[in-house]
RNA sequence: GGGCCAGUAGCUCAGGUGGUUAGAGCGCACGCCUGAUAAGCGUGAGGUCGGCAGUUCAAGUCUGCCCUGGCCCA
C-alpha cells in the first residue's frame, strides 16, 4: 500500500476512484447515467445472453406490458405501475433469463372519440356523422399519440426499460387482424350471439357504456319518486299503488310486479283520488305511506301477493294498447323476486325496455309467448316518439315533472316526492345522465365456459392472495355474458358479415387477405382513396368507415354479405395482446414468437384492472386457447392452466398525503416532475389584498398550507424563487427570490402577491383569480401564472421515486405519496448508502487501495474472482467484524433473492435497508480506525484492535481486509439494488468496478449476474452474538445517558449479566468484549455468572404462557401470581439444579420444568444499570484521578479535531499545536502527546505559553481554563 | 344499497398459526461523536392497536355489529 497518511501530501492526483461529490444532486447524476445507457445500448445488451455476463441463457421470462392509453398525461399511478413492472424483469435478467419487453399502446375507444369531439366542439353521434366519419376517424388516429412524448420522457426518466420502438399498437392492421382471428374462433365455437340487452345508454352520444365506464360517473342527485294508481280493470275504483322512480318510463309500462309471498292490503283511500276508493299496497309499507300522505289508510282487506298475480289494470298511458291486443299478460300483475319492501309500495312498475330486472321479467314471460312485443316509447337519442304527443322529441328525463303533473290532473297520482340517490352520468360528459335502454348488441357467451375460467383463475398466483377468491373470484362467480359490441366509430370493427338474403348466414373473416380471396375488389375503394390522398394511414383499411363498404359473396348462397355496423369493446383489444402483439397467427414468424411468449410469467397493473385487463386476458385466453385449439394451432407444447398469466401483482392506488385519491381538479397531487426534475409547482397569481385576512407585504408570497407542505417547506416561512414559465431563468430574466408563507383559507394552487411583486414578476392576475381550479392553472395566460420553486434543494430523482413505491409499503396497499415521504425513504437507503460509498472512496484514494492490484483481468467481484488480488484473504481469515459483515451480506443476499422470487417487493426492500444500516451503523462505525491506521505506527484504536486479536505485524493486512470487506459489500449492494434503484447502482458500479477494471469487467451493473449468497460466509451464531453485542452496547449507552456520563469519560468497569447464559462464552471472546469496551469506553468488562450477581440485578419469573396455557388452563393466572410472589433467586437455582419446581395452585400441586418458566433478569433500581431481554449492564461510575485525566485528554483531542474541522483542514494536512493551562492541563497534555500527534496529525505539541502564530482558542473544559493554538503546516 | 381492502406513536408503515413489556424509520426533545463533516450516532418521550359487544385462562390477532377512508359493483 503506497499511500501514507503521515506524509503531508495533496490528495493523489491520479486517484483511482472518482470523488463522490459532497453536494447531492440525484437528478443530475441520473441524467448522466441515462446518457451512458443510451450511448452504449445497455438495455439492448441485457436482452441477449451473448451480450450479458450472466452465463448461458436460462430461458425466457415472459412479461406482458398492459397497454396504457397515450391520449392522457401520465401520472403518479403510472410511475408506480412502471416501477413495479420494471423491477422484476431487471431481476430476472440478472438471474440469466432473456426478458423481452415489448411496449404497447391502447389506442381505441370512446375516450379518444370524446377528445376529438371536444377538439371539434361537437357532441354526440349525429354531430360526428354531420362532420363526416372519414375525417373524424383521421382525427382520432392523429389524436391517439398526442402525449406520446410525455409518456416516453417519463418512461425513460424513471428507468423503465421497455422496447418502445417495437411497441404493439391496437389500431394497427396486424393487431386488428389478430383480434379478428380470435373473434372468428369464438364465432366458430358458437360463442358469439346477437341479442337485445338493457344497457346503460348515453343517449346524447348514442352509445352504451361498459360497466367500468358507468361506474366512473356516479353522482348524487335528487330524482322523483312517484306513487301512481293503476286502476284494476275488473274493479275500477280499486287501484294498485304502483311505485317508480322514473316517471318517463310509465309510458312504456307493460306489467306491475309483486312478490307473491308478501302480505298486501287493500286500504280505504277516502277522498285522496277522485275516481279511486281503495288502494292496494304491501302491508308493511302502509304506515310509511300514511306518514307521507298525512292521512290514515285503514285496512279494508288483507291479501297475498299471490292473489294479485294475473289481475289486469289500466296503464297510465295507453299508446301501445293496440299492440297489447291478444296478449293477456300485458298490463297485468306478475310475480317477481326483485320486489322488495325497502321503499315504495311493494308493487313495482315494470318497463322492460328500461331496466335490467324488468327485461329479465319480460323474457321470462316471453318464454311461453315468443311473439310478445316490447314497448318502447323512447328513441335511441333519448327523446319520446311521436305517439307521445306533446312530449314527442323531448329529452325524457326533462319531462318527468310535466308527466307527474299530468298524472295528478288525471287523478292518478297518489304521492310524489324526491329522493336522493347515486345515479350514473356519462363519465366524459358529466352533465348527461345515462338511462337504461334496451339495445341490440353482440355478446360473448362467457357464461357457457365460466367454469373453465374459474378453474384457470384457481391456478394463478395472485398478489395479494385475496384477489383470487375475493374481488376477482367474486367477479367470475357472478359472471354475465360479455357485451362486446359498441355502436361507435373508433374501435376494432366487429368482423361479422351477414348475408343480405338470409340473416342466418354469417361469416367472420379474420384478415384482409381472407376477404380479398372472397372478393378481390373488396378494398378497391380504400386503395383508391389512398391514391387520391397518399397521407391516408394504411392501417385505416381495417377501420370504419372504409371497412363498412367491404362486401363479398355469401359462401353459402352467394348473395352479398355486409358487415354489422358495430365496433368492439376496447377491453377485448387489450385482452388479445398475448397473441395480437405478434400479429398471430397471420404475421410471418408470429407463431414462433407467440409460442415462446405464452403464457406470461408475470404481469402487474392496478387493482381497477380486475374487471378490465385481468379479466379480458383471462377470459379470451380461456375461450380461445382450449386444448383442442392449441393442438390445431400446432403449439410446441400444450399449455395447461394458468394462462395467459401465471403471476399477477395487483397494485393499490397512489393517494395524497391525507390518504385521499389524487385528483387533478382538487390539485391534491404532487406532479411527477416535482420528484423527478425540480421542486416547483405552477400557481395562479392573485393579489394579496384580495385574500381575506391577509396583510400585503412586499417580498412575501402566500399559498395554501397544503401547497406549502406539498413543496416540503416547513416552519413559518421559507425562501423560494418565483418566475413566469415563459421567462424561466434559463431563458433569461432572473427569478425573484421571495419569502413564502402558508396562509389560512387560501385555495390550492393560488399564490397571493403584493402589487409591487406582481409588477416585478410581470404578472397580471386574471379576474377573480381565487376561484381558479387547480387543473385550470396551466391553461391561464402566461402573465396570469407563476412558478414557485425551492431551488435550495434538488429534486429527489427517479431512484427515489421508484424506491418509495418499493419500500414505503407493500405495493397492493394504497400509498400516501408526497415529496416529503419520497425524501424520507430516500434518506433511509440511498443517502445512507451514498455516505458509506463516499467514505470508501475518500480513504481508498488516500491509501491508494485498488482491488485490481495484482489481478488486472478479473471478470467479476465474487470471492473467487478477487482471490488473486494483492492482499486478498478469504472471509474466514479476516477479523470478527469483517466475518460478521460478510455473513450479513450473504444472509441478506439469500433473503432478497427469496423475496424477489416470491414477488415480495416490500420485504426485499426492507432487507436492503437493514443491510445498509448494518454496514453504516455498525461495520463502518466500528471499523473507522482501521482505515486510517498508518502502517508501523499504531493509533490508539489500532492498538485496541491489535489487542482484539490482530497482531502489530498484520496491521497492514487488517487494513486491507477492511478495504476488501467494505469494497465487496458495496459492490454487492450495487448489484443487489440494481433492479430497484438502477441509477445509483450503476453509478456505484462504474466507479467501484469499472475504474479499477476498465475493460475486463462487464460494462454495466445491469449486465452482471445477480449476487449469489456465499453460503460459506454465513455464520448464524456470529449474527446472534453481534446482535447481543449491539444490544448490550445500547444498554450501556442508555445507562450513560440516564446518568449523564458522557462517553468521552472512561469508566473503570462494566458488569454484564446475560439473560441467556449460553452466550457468555462467545461474548467473552476478546474480539467481542473489545467492541463493547470500546463503544462504552470502559476499562474492564466482567460477565457475571449465576451467583456472582450483586444487588444491582434481580430475577423475575414468569410462566411461559404458550407452554403452560394449555396445561393449566384457568390456573395459569394463579401460576403467574405464585411466581411473582416466590423468591425468584431461590426458585431459579432450584430450577437449574433439580430441573423442576413444584407449585401449589389452588390446592393442586404442579411440577414445572425449565421450558415452562421464563427467567428474566432486570436491573434493580438505584444503580447505574439498565436491562432488557438480552441482559443487564451495570456501570461502575466511581472515577479515579487517572480516569479523569484520561477523560480530559480525550476532551483535548476532541477540541483539537473540532478546530481542524472548523478550519476546514484536509484529511492529511499537518499542524503544530500549543496547549497551555493549569498544571493538570499541562500534565495531561504531556501524557497525551503521542496520541495528539498521531490522531490530530500534529508534528509538534508544545506545552505552555509559546507560539503566538496560528488559530488561538481559549476554552473551558471540565472546569479547566485552557488555551489551544493550532498552526498549519509541519 | 352490496362486495373487497384498510384503520396500530405527531407522520409513514411492520406486526406466521391468539401467549401477557406491541415494533421500526421519520419528526420532536435531550445528549453523544468529530479523520463520512451542510454528515454520523445514541437515548427518551409519545399508543384504551377506529369504536362497542362477544369467544377464550389469554385478543392488535378470532366472531358479530357499528364508524371512517379507499377501490369495485349497483
Amino acid at each position: 500500500m503506497s499511500g501514507d497518511p503521515s506524509t503531508p501530501s495533496a490528495p493523489r492526483a491520479n486517484a483511482l476512484f472518482d470523488k463522490v461529490g459532497t453536494e447531492i444532486n440525484f437528478p443530475a447524476e441520473e441524467s448522466r447515467i441515462l446518457a451512458f445507457w443510451r450511448q452504449q445500448g445497455i438495455f439492448e445488451k441485457t436482452l441477449r445472453a451473448e451480450t450479458r455476463a450472466t452465463g448461458p441463457s436460462r430461458g425466457t421470462f415472459v412479461f406482458y406490458e398492459g397497454p396504457p392509453t397515450a391520449n392522457g398525461m401520465p401520472h403518479n399511478g403510472h410511475v408506480l405501475t412502471r416501477a413495479v413492472k420494471d423491477v422484476f424483469p431487471r431481476y430476472k435478467t440478472m438471474c440469466g433469463y432473456d426478458v423481452p419487453r415489448k411496449a404497447g399502446w391502447d389506442t381505441h375507444g370512446l375516450p379518444v372519440e370524446v377528445e376529438v369531439e371536444k377538439e371539434l366542439r361537437i357532441h354526440g353521434k349525429a354531430d360526428i356523422e354531420a362532420y363526416g366519419v372519414k375525417p373524424f376517424i383521421s382525427r382520432c388516429i392523429a389524436s391517439v399519440f398526442r402525449y406520446t412524448e410525455a409518456w416516453e420522457n417519463l418512461t425513460s426518466k424513471i428507468g423503465f426499460w421497455v422496447d418502445l420502438d417495437q411497441a404493439y399498437v391496437t389500431y394497427h392492421k396486424s393487431y386488428v387482424e389478430s383480434v379478428w382471428w380470435a373473434l372468428g374462433e369464438l364465432h366458430r365455437k358458437g360463442l358469439l350471439y346477437q341479442g337485445e340487452k338493457v344497457v346503460w345508454w348515453w343517449a346524447q352520444g348514442g352509445t352504451a357504456l361498459s360497466s367500468a365506464e358507468v361506474g366512473q360517473g356516479y353522482k348524487t342527485v335528487d330524482d322523483p319518486s312517484v306513487y301512481v294508481a293503476f286502476p284494476l280493470v275488473d274493479v275500477p275504483e280499486t287501484a294498485l299503488a304502483v311505485w317508480t322512480t322514473t316517471p318517463w318510463t310509465l309510458s312504456s309500462n307493460m306489467y306491475a310486479a309483486v312478490r307473491p309471498e308478501f302480505a298486501y292490503v287493500e286500504v280505504d283511500a277516502g277522498d285522496l283520488l277522485p275516481g279511486v276508493r281503495r288502494l292496494i299496497l304491501a302491508a308493511e309499507l302502509r304506515e310509511p305511506l300514511e306518514k307521507k300522505l298525512g292521512r290514515p289508510l285503514p285496512v279494508a282487506r288483507e291479501l297475498k301477493g299471490f292473489d294479485l298475480v294475473g289481475k289486469k289494470y289500466r296503464p297510465p298511458f295507453d299508446l301501445f294498447s293496440a299492440r297489447a291486443e291478444g296478449f293477456g299478460v300485458i298490463h297485468s300483475v306478475i310475480g317477481a323476486d326483485f320486489v322488495t319492501l325497502d321503499a315504495g309500495t311493494g308493487i313495482v312498475h315494470v318497463a322492460p325496455a328500461f331496466g335490467e330486472d324488468d327485461h329479465a321479467a319480460h323474457r321470462a314471460q316471453a318464454r311461453s309467448n315468443p311473439s310478445l312485443p316490447l314497448f318502447n316509447a323512447v328513441k335511441p337519442d333519448g327523446t319520446f316518439i311521436d305517439a307521445m304527443g306533446k312530449y314527442a322529441g323531448r329529452w325524457v328525463k326533462a319531462c318527468d315533472k310535466e308527466l307527474t303533473a299530468e298524472l295528478k290532473e288525471r287523478g292518478l297520482l297518489v304521492h310524489a316526492e324526491t329522493y336522493r340517490h347515486e345515479y350514473p352520468f356519462c363519465w366524459r360528459a358529466d352533465e348527461d345522465p345515462l338511462i337504461q335502454y334496451a339495445r341490440p348488441a353482440w355478446y360473448i357467451r362467457t357464461t357457457a365456459l365460466i367454469d373453465r375460467a374459474i378453474e384457470n383463475n384457481q391456478t394463478i398466483q395472485w398478489l395479494p392472495e385475496h384477489i383470487k377468491t375475493g374481488r376477482f373470484g367474486d367477479f367470475l362467480a357472478n359472471n354475465v355474458d360479455w357485451a362486446l359490441s359498441r355502436e361507435r366509430f373508433w374501435g376494432t370493427p366487429l368482423n361479422i358479415w351477414i348475408c343480405t338474403k338470409d340473416r342466418e348466414h354469417r361469416h367472420a373473416p379474420t384478415s384482409v387477405a381472407e376477404i380479398e380471396k372472397l372478393n378481390p375488389q373488396a378494398f378497391a375503394h380504400f386503395h383508391e382513396a389512398k391514391r387520391a390522398d397518399p397521407s391516408l394511414n394504411d392501417n385505416l383499411i381495417v377501420h370504419k368507415p372504409w371497412i363498412d363498404e367491404v362486401t363479398f359473396p355469401c359462401p353459402t348462397c352467394s348473395a352479398e354479405m355486409r358487415r354489422v355496423p358495430e365496433v368492439i369493446d376496447a377491453w377485448f383489444d387489450s385482452g388479445a395482446m398475448p397473441f395480437a402483439q405478434w400479429g398471430f397467427p397471420h404475421a410471418p414468424g408470429s407463431k414462433e414468437l407467440f409460442d415462446r411468449a405464452f403464457p406470461a410469467d408475470f404481469i402487474s397493473e392496478a387493482i381497477d384492472q380486475t374487471r378490465g385487463w385481468f379479466y379480458s386476458l383471462l377470459m379470451i385466453s380461456t375461450l380461445v386457447f382450449d386444448e383442442e385449439t392449441q393442438t390445431r394451432l400446432g403449439l410446441s407444447r400444450l399449455r395447461s392452466y394458468p394462462h395467459p398469466y401465471q403471476t399477477c401483482v395487483v397494485l393499490g392506488h397512489v393517494s395524497d398525503r391525507e390518504g385521499k385519491k389524487e385528483s387533478k381538479s382538487k390539485g391534491n397531487y404532487t406532479p411527477p416532475e416535482v420528484i423527478l426534475d425540480r421542486v416547483r409547482m405552477e400557481f395562479a397569481a392573485a393579489r394579496t389584498s384580495d385574500v381575506k385576512g391577509a396583510q400585503p407585504k412586499d417580498g412575501v408570497a402566500l399559498i395554501a398550507r397544503e401547497d406549502y407542505e406539498g413543496l416540503d417547506l416547513t416552519g413559518e416561512a421559507a425562501r423560494v424563487h418565483l418566475y413566469r414559465a415563459d421567462r424561466a431563468s434559463d431563458v433569461g430574466g432572473a427569478p425573484v427570490v421571495m419569502e413564502i408563507r402558508p396562509q389560512k383559507g387560501m385555495p390550492r394552487r393560488i399564490v397571493a402577491l403584493a402589487d409591487a411583486d406582481l409588477a416585478r414578476l410581470g404578472l397580471t392576475p386574471k379576474d377573480n383569480p381565487l376561484s381558479v381550479m387547480p387543473n385550470d392553472v396551466p391553461r391561464l395566460a402566461p402573465e396570469q401564472r407563476v412558478f414557485v420553486e425551492d431551488s435550495s434543494t434538488p429534486a429527489p430523482g427517479a431512484d427515489a421515486f421508484r424506491w418509495f413505491f418499493y419500500a414505503a409499503s407493500p405495493p397492493w396497499t394504497n400509498t400516501r405519496h408526497s415529496l416529503t415521504n419520497v425524501r424520507g425513504y430516500q434518506k433511509e437507503f440511498a443517502v445512507k448508502l451514498r455516505n458509506v460509498y463516499s467514505f470508501f472512496t475518500i480513504y481508498a484514494n488516500i491509501d491508494g487501495f485498488s482491488p485490481a492490484e495484482g489481478n488486472p483481468d478479473a471478470k467479476g467481484t465474487a470471492p473467487a474472482d478477487l482471490a488473486k488480488s494483492a492482499g486478498y484473504r478469504l472471509a474466514r481469515e479476516r477479523s470478527l467484524l469483517d466475518r460478521w459483515m460478510l455473513s450479513e451480506l450473504s444472509l441478506a443476499t439469500r433473503e432478497v433473492r427469496a423475496h424477489l422470487d416470491a414477488y415480495h417487493l416490500y420485504e426485499a426492500a426492507t432487507c436492503l435497508v437493514d443491510l445498509v444500516d448494518a454496514l453504516s451503523n455498525w461495520y463502518v462505525r466500528r471499523s473507522r480506525s482501521r482505515f486510517w491506521a498508518a502502517e508501523g505506527v499504531e493509533s490508539a484504536a489500532g492498538a485496541a484492535s491489535a489487542a482484539g486479536g490482530v497482531s502489530r505485524a498484520s496491521a497492514e493486512q487488517d487494513k486491507r481486509d477492511a478495504y476488501f470487506t467494505l469494497y465487496e459489500v458495496l459492490v454487492a449492494i450495487a448489484k443487489l439494488s440494481a433492479p430497484f434503484t438502477p441509477f445509483q447502482a450503476e453509478a456505484l458500479y462504474q466507479n467501484l468496478v469499472r475504474r479499477p477494471w476498465p475493460t475486463s469487467q462487464p460494462e454495466s451493473v445491469h449486465l452482471c449476474a445477480y449476487p449469489e449468497a456465499d453460503e460459506a460466509a454465513i455464520d448464524e451464531g456470529l449474527a446472534r452474538e453481534m446482535r447481543a453485542v449491539r444490544d448490550l452496547v445500547s444498554l450501556g449507552l442508555q445507562v450513560r445517558t440516564a446518568h449523564k456520563l458522557k462517553v468521552r469519560q472512561p469508566l473503570a468497569r462494566a458488569d454484564i449479566v446475560l439473560g441467556d447464559q449460553a452466550l457468555t462464552g462467545a461474548l467473552q471472546r476478546e474480539e467481542n468484549a473489545w467492541l463493547i469496551r470500546d463503544e462504552l469506553n470502559v476499562k474492564e468488562l466482567r460477565f457475571l455468572a449465576p451467583g456472582e450477581e450483586g444487588a444491582e440485578v434481580r430475577y423475575v419469573l414468569k410462566p411461559n404462557f404458550r407452554a403452560l396455557g394449555p396445561k393449566l388452563g384457568k390456573k395459569v393466572q394463579l401460576a403467574k401470581q405464585a411466581l411473582a410472589r416466590a423468591d425468584a433467586a431461590a426458585l431459579r437455582t432450584k430450577l437449574a439444579v433439580e430441573g423442576k419446581v413444584s407449585l401449589d395452585l389452588d390446592g393442586e400441586a404442579f411440577d414445572l420444568g425449565p421450558e415452562e418458566i421464563e427467567v428474566a433478569v432486570e436491573a434493580s433500581e438505584g444503580f447505574a444499570a439498565a436491562g432488557s431481554r438480552v441482559g443487564v449492564v451495570v456501570l461502575h461510575t466511581a472515577l479515579t484521578d487517572a480516569l479523569r485525566d484520561e477523560g480530559l485528554g480525550r476532551e483535548l483531542l476532541s477540541r483539537v479535531q473540532g478546530l481542524r474541522k472548523e478550519l476546514d483542514l484536509g484529511f492529511t494536512e499537518r499542524v503544530r499545536l500549543t496547549i497551555d493551562g493549569s498544571d493538570r492541563v499541562k500534565r495531561v497534555t504531556e501524557a497525551f502527546r503521542d496520541t495528539l500527534m498521531q490522531e490530530a496529525l500534529a508534528t509538534s505539541v508544545e506545552v505552555g505559553p509559546g507560539a503566538s502564530d496560528g488559530e488561538r482558542r481559549e476554552l473551558n473544559v471540565d472546569g479547566e481554563a485552557l488555551v489551544i493554538v493550532l498552526a498549519r503546516g509541519a
